[in-house]
DNA sequence: GATGAATGAGTGTTCATTCAT
DNA sequence: AATGAATGAACACTCATTCAT
């Protein structure tokens, strides 16, 4: 079960607010919110203990009671956040939609978590440049795995027997594409609006990137022609 | 101009040599090497400038000397790197091949780039964490606009003009889609590895990936039916 | 009146029994008897209170509420252990045994002392480390004289009159001397023990350190020739 | 070879004199000496760093840069200050001095050394809390045997060939017995000062100890009557 | 040009103690 | 009587940077 916050991003941008003393459920999610948006900010390096507290509006000492050390700390703000989006990705219901209706869906979904969730990206970054270190030790996460490779599947057994999307297509591969498409999009996208001069950030630029992620996955899924022949 | 090095990779890979004192020129490129493999490996917050001048084989004060601060080196770091890739790709001969042979070479030429040059990745991915700043101040960089944009234009108006490519396509966009395909799988090698319970690392592995996105691209780029009836 | 329990030691060892909730004194002892553990093998600076309040199995605040704080449980610790030594020293009876013999059980007593009170010598350690700034606040420890010191000024007197024992000997000197040859052994057993690359702390090197004390003090006390003549 | 430094707590009382700027054996040797200084007196749990630094007169970075850490700057102390005792240990020359005379010189050495090096004893102390565990970890001071012990066998043979010692003395008990009696007196001093109402630690008070602990040891070389017989 | 010693502000972490229940 | 959360000062240690040579 998740939180019944509607987002992380939500959770995270929520002000503290100045709470009845001695609440340790609300001291403790206060804390793992402020350190999701410092460690977000600042990558595990950079990100400061003290500012994760005073953020949180917690004493320092709390933060090591409740979480050990800094990096336990991360490896809680990443469970928490592959618990949301997992939780998230579950909650998608593909099995009644067409095929094309349905990877439209999972695309402009996957897409759509990176602009609600702009944590997400840069704590996956920073737990890669720790080449997973964290994840590695959370067998918790270990066991999530995405349940969109399955949908995927699914989505494309039912296509090609419709015969409106091609075979040979590998699930995981195109997860990963789905997901590369758009990740990079954001992960990247003050080197890109530099590059490029031009803010790619504001929803209209969003929203012609997402179409033409749709446009790539449904173009590259026709069927080919031969095949129908 | 690029350095005479024949990559950024293997410039970091390079062991210093002896080096022979007294030698400003050896000195200042071994500062550069090593803290590129710095950067990359620890990101910006967590590099050491000790490290830094101890892998470099020079003496801590030649690095202020040469580059001022931290800060400034990794921005030189930074403009090494565009160097590199913006030189690369800028001797990429696409105009004589075939739209589409053209396209997939540019597609592999772009992948490839990720396998050679492990460190470029983690160096975006620190520049992006902070929000672009040191690139933002370099107008050398903000001039290095990708040859490939304009590749692939190009590719696009010969194949749309030869009936083999769709129209509609924005050369931005599918830029973007391309180099988020391949850069998304080596950012997250480490997560994706661990979650997949694979390694994504292997050359195999890399030729599958490389192979798909090709893949998705030309599938996408296919005409559509009635745009050729 | 000394705690019905059998030794210092003994009590430190004892595992604390379950213990039904609400048992004011037991709570006390049970706080007390772990301080003693832990300022002995971590000295005055190195315990931890909460260290103390888990090993005794009770809060943390109990300690609090019972000794006050940190310094006052530790001398109250202290008090308790003089208490037990004081009360032991003063079960020797001595009076009825022949000077020699005496002085022997007396040497054996001491000695034997710091073996089956392993903590008593950390525990003065500790106390001198800081200059007995808790003993002088203690009026109550700075009444317990030793008993010893008499009984070896009985033992003096009734073998210089039978002829056994020489002249001139100081009973407060010969206290710290006796008291000295077994400390040293004990509080220095790991450095000893390094240095000569054996194990002192065996019962077979105890027992030749007990005969070789003895043997001191009664050579050391035999008549001097010419006082005989 | 020793410093020139006269013993090791002149050393340690001397003012850190202004001291030209960049003399790193100047700024070693002071934070070792401040370290001797408040390693003793506080203990190895109780010494502040900080306070090592202050005394020393050097920025704290430095003690990191000399010795690596506390545990490490504590074992740095510990050496050098075994280095003293044996070289003066060693200065001692007692093979041309008639058994009882070199047994008494012996003695008296013993227990001046603890006068002149009032924080050698703190500092053994300490090092037996924690289980000699930075004494193990040098092999350097491991093979700094005392030659005070086979000093003690040399004037036990002459003596009991010259038929003024007994027989049947263990020099490594005896050695022990003698700085026991000293150690004992100096390291508790401040427990039995208050026990005694007595200030143990004036020149008088120590001088009456010296000659008790020659008068033991020589009382009980005495030669046994039989053995004489 | 090059070196290594020196610095001070900060970094994660720990501790004895107190508050609220 | 008893509990567990909360606190702030302090702790060992680190870092980018500068000074003196």
């Amino acid at each position: 079960m998740r939180s019944p916050v509607a987002t992380v991003a939500e959770a995270a941008g929520a002000a503290p607010r100045p709470a009845e003393r001695r609440d340790p459920a609300r001291t403790r999610a206060q804390i793992l919110e402020a350190a999701l948006v410092e460690f977000a900010q600042k990558g595990l390096d950079g990100a400061r203990v003290d500012q994760i507290a005073a953020r949180a509006g917690a004493n320092k000492r709390m933060l090591y009671h409740y979480f050990g050390n800094k990096e336990d700390l991360f490896l809680a703000v990443l469970e928490r956040t592959y618990d949301d989006i997992r939780g998230r990705e579950a909650a998608l219901h593909l099995e009644d939609m067409a095929p094309v209706a349905g990877m439209r869906r999972l695309v402009e979904f996957s897409f759509g978590y990176y602009t609600r969730n702009p944590y997400f990206i840069s704590l996956l970054n920073s737990e890669n440049l720790h080449r997973a270190r964290h994840l590695r030790r959370s067998a918790r996460i270990r066991q999530m795995h995405s349940p969109l490779v399955h949908m995927i599947g699914d989505l494309l057994r039912r296509g090609q027997a419709a015969g409106v999307f091609r075979r040979d297509v590998d699930p995981v591969q195109l997860y990963i594409s789905i997901a590369g498409m758009g990740y990079f999009y954001f992960s990247n996208v003050h080197t890109l609006s530099t590059i490029f001069a031009a803010d790619l950030a504001t929803p209209e630029a969003c929203a012609r990137r997402a179409a033409h992620i749709v446009e790539v996955v449904l173009g590259y899924l026709r069927p080919i022609d031969w095949e129908g022949g």
